[in-house]
Order: structure tokens, then C-alpha cells, then sequence
DNA sequence: CGAATTGTTGAATATTCTCAACAGAGGTGG
DNA sequence: CCACCTCTGTTGAGAATATTCAACAATTCG
């Protein structure tokens, strides 16, 4: 097994090559790590190991018990639930930083996906727990993150509860415009126009939205009938102005 | 004003009768306050106060500075939230010995609002946020809570997404089933036939629901015809059999 | 008791879904 | 490199579900 051999060969490291391991992650000042000290960093860091899932793939089963917690380094995670009769929904996006795993439960309340190739920092469960419950900085953070996580998933009923279809689709793209890592450099200045790299499928969204493919589709091509945005690609689109999409994520019209 | 003069009162309690005062509590070995030692029940009673809340009254307001941290200790509260045009939704309802208030953040995120009357234990936010720091108990029960709660709301989401307008209100009397106070002695051994005191309006159950009112109040209708429940009032139905209701929860039919 | 509010029912409408056909993209093997 | 196949996405027509509008019934409150 691939991730066995990787383990020991990640035990061999020295301290100093496992602190500038930390050093060079790209979220080590994000995310539940932005808080740990050098300290904390290291006790983690002593039981994590990095894993890349290709795309497809799952990571965590619902209803399985946990196997790990993991800091989402790279790519997107789905997490979804599903009813008996196969009809399902995507609870959530994880984006870097964030955060997967739910603490505390001996099952695992969802299913989570690699939508995308991902890179993940994972931790085996008990070890993180005990981690966890010795150092109140990191519990501290991490409650913080479930708590947006709380406010953005009643933010999203909002938008399943009430919306249209034109304005779940504008939504959806308004998210990800935000959450998802930006396409270019990201220290250039914003072009005005935004490129979005969609990591979905148009199935994949229609599950996020509680829509059909079809309507999923439909919907795209009317906004981009509209000129609020470009299709240049099936996986990428061009929003010429931020807040015209704005507007229709807030009124059908 | 009233809350003002409860204040000065309960704060000539010697602490003999503080204590006492929680023991009495109907929440005292539920929610929050069940992991809590005598020290550290004591520290949050000092700043606590007793209110009762009439039916309709807000408690907390959408964007506003938060005021208060609550216990529910009877009653019922909803958690309300709004688009511009006045669409709104209903993304949680609060029963004993729930916890209302998002810690951490200087802003509220929805609206909550007495669904009847409700008899709350209030924190002033400073106070309690400093308690909160101090006690690691206190905070990692609050959080333990706060995960169960986006459960919840992922479980919901799922609803939302994808029941129909059939499944939607079986899983919403189903809900309340399980979580409402039970009407009746509780000690009394559960009858077959289960009475449900409805705390919310047509209206209200269509907030809940991301429906209409008319379609409530036709699924009502459908789930009587199909025997499934009884209206016995607007207020108040019988399940006769759970597992029915339960079955119709999962499938249309 | 009467007014106001809340809930039910019906008919017509609108939105979204389902089914079906087709188009484009991507991958594989000849 | 192209033909072929598969998978994904688009588009259209008809059907289904839920909404809207409207009238009326039941309940609550003063």
C-alpha cells in the first residue's frame, strides 16, 4: 500500500525537516493551521501525512466510521448525502483551506468526494482527537470554522428554499467566484473580467442546486444570452462584470 | 424597563439560592449546562437572567450587534432568514434545551424570534464569551452542539433539495415528532397513537419547507385522506402509526 | 357578535422535470 | 491521424408538480 510505505518514510524525518515541511504548505497560514504555534504545528505534524487523491475518488463514506480528518491543501472535495431511492444532494464544497472531517461522532455523517484531483494533509482520527482535546487554540479554531461552515450552509437553505433556477444557477457561479482559488496569479491586480474555473460537472451542480442537469444547462445558456457571462469552455466561464451576476443571484428579473 | 429591574433583583441572590435556582432548572442536566460542574454552573448563573419572551416577539435581530446568548428553557424559537424582496425561510427552530446565539462573530446572522412563548435563560455577550474562554468544558460542549446543529442543517438541505412537496411535510411533522416536547406526561409510557402539538402556522411550516401555504395546507389534507394523520385542530394532529408516517417521509408514493 | 386572521379548496398558470434526440469533447485502437 | 465509441452537455416537446389568484370556511380575538 502506497500510503503505508509513504508513513514510514515520513517517520525518518527529522524534526527540523518536518517543521520546514510546515513551512513550505501553501495553507500553513490559513485554515485551522493559520492559528498553531510552533509547538502545536509540530504535534500535528508528527502524525499527518500528505495524500494525493486523483479525481472521483472517495475519501470519506457515509455512514463508515471515520478513518481520518484532513486540511484540504489542493483541489475540491464534495461532500454528499443521498435518500434510499438514489436521489442525492452535495451538502457542501471544501475548498483550501478547509477543513474535512466531523469530530465527535463514531460515523461519519456524509460522503466526501475528490471532485477534482486533491491534496490533502490528512491525520488519523483518535491521534488528531487527542490532539484536538490537548490544545484548546486549535479546538478554539476549529469551532470558529464550523461555525461559518454553520452560517454559510443556512445561507445555502435560503438559496434551495427560495430561489429560482436562474438565480440557484447565478448563485452557484457567485460562489464559486469567491471560494474557489482564482485562475492566474494571484497577485495581479484583478482583471475586470473574472475567469472561473468550474470544478463540477453540469450534474454535479444540478446537485447542488436541487435542479435537473437539463435546467442546470438551460439556465447557463440564458445567462449566457444575457451577456452576464461567457462560456469558453464547458469547465470555464468569463464574467465581464461581477455585479450584474450579483444582481441576478438576488433577482430572477 | 422590566428586564432592568429582574437584573438588580437576581443580583441581591446569595449564591446559596443561585445554586439552587438551577437545580430547580428543567435544563439543568440537558444541553449545555449537563457537562457543567458546580463552579462552573455558578460563574454562568451570576450573569444570568430569566425572560420570558411572548409568542411573535424578535429576540434577535438579522444583522444587528448580538445582545444576548440564550438557553431555551420551554417554548419554541425560529431562526428566520430573508432575501431583499422579502422571501424568507425558516432555517432552524430552537426547542428545550437548545442554545440561541453565535459566538464569535460581532454580527447576528438571522433573525430569531419567540415562535410561542418562550421562557429563555439569558447571557449578556461579553460576560458569556468570557466564561466561554475561560472554562474549555464550557466551549467544547458548545461546540459538540454546534456540530450536531450543522448536521442537522445538512440533513435539511437534503430535503430542501430533493423531497417533494408530500415527503417535505411528512418529514416535517416527523421532525417535530422526535424533537418537540412531548404533549402529555413524558414519564407515561408512549401511547401507540402520538399527538402533536404544531407550534408554527401554515404559514411558518411553509417557511420551513421552501413551499407555499395553499400546498401545506393540500399535503395536510392528502396525509388525512391517506389516514396517515388526524387534524384534530389546526394546532394539533394524531400519528397513529409512526412507521407510516416515517415510510411517507422517504417516498412519495 | 362581528371583524380580523388563519386555513382550505378550486381553477388556471408557471416553473421545473422527464423523455428524447442530437451535438460536441475526449479517449482508444486500428 | 482518423474512425469510432463513450461520456457530457444542449435543446425541444410534453408532462408533472407546485404556485398564483380567488373564493370561501373556520377560528380567534376584542
Amino acid at each position: 500500500m502506497l500510503l503505508l510505505e509513504q508513513r514510514i518514510k515520513e517517520k525518518n524525518l527529522s524534526l527540523t525537516e518536518r517543521a520546514l515541511r510546515c513551512d513550505a504548505c501553501a495553507i500553513r497560514h490559513r485554515g485551522v493551521c493559520e492559528v498553531l504555534d510552533r509547538e502545536e504545528l509540530l504535534a500535528l505534524n508528527r502524525i499527518s501525512a500528505k495524500k494525493i487523491v486523483p479525481k472521483g475518488q472517495m475519501i470519506l463514506g457515509e455512514g463508515d466510521a471515520r478513518t481520518v480528518f484532513a486540511n484540504i491543501i489542493s483541489g475540491v472535495v464534495k461532500l454528499t448525502k443521498s435518500l434510499e431511492d438514489g436521489r442525492q444532494h452535495i451538502i457542501g464544497l471544501l475548498f483550501p483551506p478547509d477543513f474535512l472531517g466531523r469530530a465527535y461522532r463514531p460515523d461519519n455523517p456524509y460522503f466526501a468526494e475528490a471532485a477534482t484531483e486533491v491534496e490533502l494533509c490528512i491525520f488519523p482520527t483518535s491521534g488528531f482527537e487527542r490532539i484536538l482535546r490537548a490544545h484548546p487554540a486549535l479546538e478554539h479554531r476549529l469551532f470558529e470554522l464550523t461555525l461559518s461552515e454553520l452560517d454559510a450552509s443556512r445561507e445555502w437553505m435560503l438559496l434551495l428554499a427560495r430561489k429560482t433556477a436562474a438565480e440557484k444557477v447565478a448563485s452557484f457561479l457567485l460562489m464559486l467566484a469567491k471560494r474557489a482559488p482564482a485562475l492566474g496569479c494571484p497577485h495581479m491586480p484583478k482583471p475586470q473580467t473574472i475567469r472561473i474555473e468550474l470544478p463540477l460537472s453540469r450534474a454535479e451542480i444540478a446537485d447542488c442546486l436541487g435542479l435537473t442537469i437539463e435546467t442546470v444547462s438551460r439556465q447557463m445558456t440564458r445567462l449566457k444570452t444575457a451577456k452576464i457571462i461567457e462560456l469558453l469552455d464547458y469547465r470555464e466561464i468569463a464574467v465581464p462584470d461581477l455585479a450584474k451576476l450579483e444582481r441576478a443571484a438576488q433577482s430572477a428579473h
